[in-house]
DNA sequence: GTAGGGTTAG
């Protein structure tokens, strides 16, 4: 329940500004150059800047001038600031003007509340509401979105539909924007039937269903991978004459490509060009990664080349997508050449790609060249992250260069890194490798200590590192617990226990198991099978390895 | 001068 009465807002408002970060920007003294060229447009116009320090800057020097120019002025760069996600450098500015007794309008405190909304303090954000109040002005349709995206951001979509309601019952209209909001809030946190039913609930009542609360249910239903379902809406959509724009076919293109669809993918792209919806980097991107993910490099170079003909101009996805296409069929050397092309055309590589370059020389087993790498983004100042971390010390594990590999998992402490589960699960790999049983199980309490929740692939990894370690009654009493749990156990999990049934002889149990995994909906895989077959023919049960052969046989397994 | 939707990695 939301309790947000006007005196509990205005009783905020104290919070608001009383930031202690205030940095010490000294003011340059103004000058008759720059007075001319503020009031020439020229590079003191807002509309032209693009970087934090000139915008800072021309804040300053906009404060020393006399008569002081108007707040539009002023809030002009602070929007600027927030384009370039500087919160706090907008905030803090915002702070000067109250010093030099320039006013604030509702635009400078809507551009606030969006600031605080960002960084994550919605009181803050609310306190400005109470500000608003109390200085007399009326918070406009903008103000209470800004919040409510606010909220939605912030994983209080509840809230955000508490705070609808509240306006509403006090009279306030809404528009497209506020329930395209709340849609998206619900659709954020997996709800997109109740995102649908606000959209049906609203439509031609409180607002007109748009394309974009359109869009954004048919993206969320795509990303369920209900392709069919989101292809209803959007044959809904265009029945109420609302037309489909770029980003919805994209949205749905980019349906099509997860579940495998590819040609409908390509076909919802000619159809977008037929009516005249111009295709753009997303859906070029989303094409190229999908051919890259199904091996289909060629395919992949093919649509690069198209969009380049097309006049869109490749970016940073583009080629991230193509490189991990070239690592996954391992020509990781054509990787590093689209990475050179990339950085030759002046894109600037992001964490993402050294990621990519990183983790396919891994797969390749080429860990000094991942290394080099690595070093390199260091050189660049280009930080590394969790999955640079993760995906080198894993190889690093690989290539049996485990004490390097530690001092990483060191090094990640020391600046700060979180571990995360994937992490974990590589430095639990190479501890059952090494048969370091102990240490491995240890490892896990100490990942839930961590509230770090161990995955499928941790408990795949411990099991069958207990397994093979001769350690089958511990693998059994956690294979019972996840059971008993009601885990969804995969394939992986059965055949480690199967192995280690089979380890000690214990055949029967292993065909128990086997189609034990069969009733709970696991289908048994080729590994399973033969598994029990080889430990079979080793121990001279001719007659029972050629049953599980025919088996295999019947299911279409060899 | 301020508010809603879309693509890449372990």
């Amino acid at each position: 329940m939301l309790s947000l009465s006007v005196s509990k807002l205005l009783t905020l408002t104290r919070y608001a500004f009383s930031f202690s970060s205030i940095p010490n920007f000294l003011p340059i003294a103004s000058s008759n150059t720059f007075l001319l060229s503020f009031s020439s447009h020229s590079r003191f116009n807002s509309n032209h800047i693009n970087n934090v320090d000139d915008a800072v800057s021309s804040f300053h020097r906009m404060l020393c001038i006399n008569p002081t120019p108007s707040i539009v002025q002023f809030t002009k760069i602070l929007g600027s600031l927030v384009k370039m996600n500087h919160y706090r450098t907008a905030i803090s500015l915002s702070h000067h003007l109250e010093f030099n007794g320039i006013k604030p309008d509702i635009v400078t405190f809507s551009i606030l509340i969006n600031c605080y909304c960002h960084l994550g303090q919605m009181n803050f954000s609310f306190s400005i509401l109470g500000k608003i109040l109390k200085m007399g002005f009326q918070e406009d349709t903008i103000t209470l979105n800004t919040l409510m995206k606010g909220l939605c951001l912030n994983n209080k979509v509840r809230e955000a539909l508490h705070f609808h309601d509240h306006v509403v019952a006090k009279g306030f209209q809404l528009n497209q924007v506020s329930y395209g909001t709340l849609i998206n809030g619900l659709c954020k946190m997996g709800e997109t039937q109740p995102a649908l039913q606000l959209l049906r609930r609203i439509d031609g009542k409180l607002a007109n269903a748009d394309v974009v609360m359109y869009s954004t249910i048919i993206d969320s239903l795509c990303k369920d991978k209900s392709i069919n379902y989101a292809y209803e809406l959007y044959v809904e959509m265009i029945a109420k004459r609302i037309s489909p724009n770029v980003i919805t076919f994209n949205n749905l293109i980019y349906g099509f490509c997860i579940v495998g669809q590819l040609k409908e993918a390509f076909g919802l792209f000619r159809e977008m060009v037929l009516k005249n919806v111009n295709p753009d980097v997303y859906t070029f991107n989303i094409l190229v990664d999908a051919l890259s993910k199904e091996g289909k490099v060629k395919e992949a170079m093919n649509v690069l080349a198209m969009m380049i003909k097309d006049g869109v101009k490749p970016d940073v996805v583009t080629y991230g997508a193509l490189m991990d296409g070239y690592c996954l069929v391992n020509q990781v050397n054509k990787a590093i050449n689209i990475f050179n092309t990339m950085v030759h055309k002046g894109v600037v590589p992001s964490v993402w790609c050294y990621n990519i370059i990183i983790n396919g020389l891994c797969k390749n087993k080429m860990v000094d060249e991942a290394t080099n790498f690595f070093k390199e983004m260091h050189n660049k100042m280009i930080v590394p992250d969790v999955v640079t971390y993760s995906t080198l010390i894993d190889g690093l594990f690989k290539s049996r260069k485990i004490s390097y590999a530690w001092e990483l998992v060191d090094e990640m402490h020391l600046i700060g890194l979180q571990v995360d589960v994937i992490t974990y699960n590589s430095l639990l790999h190479a501890l059952c490798k090494k048969n370091h049983l102990d240490q491995a199980i240890a490892l896990v309490m100490k990942m839930k200590d961590q509230d770090i929740q161990p995955n499928m692939f941790t408990y795949n990894i411990l099991i069958d590192g207990l397994c093979k370690g001769g350690r089958l009654k511990n693998a059994q009493v956690i294979f019972q617990e996840l059971l008993s749990k009601g885990y969804h156990l995969t394939v992986w999990t059965y055949n480690a226990m199967i192995n280690g049934l089979c380890q000690e002889g214990l055949f029967d149990e292993a065909l128990a198991l086997l189609s034990r995994m069969e009733d709970s909906g696991c289908i048994p895989d080729v590994v399973s099978y033969e598994t029990i077959v080889n430990y079979l023919f080793q121990k001279g049960e001719r007659d029972k390895a050629k049953n599980l052969l025919r088996e295999m046989i019947v299911k279409g397994l060899l």
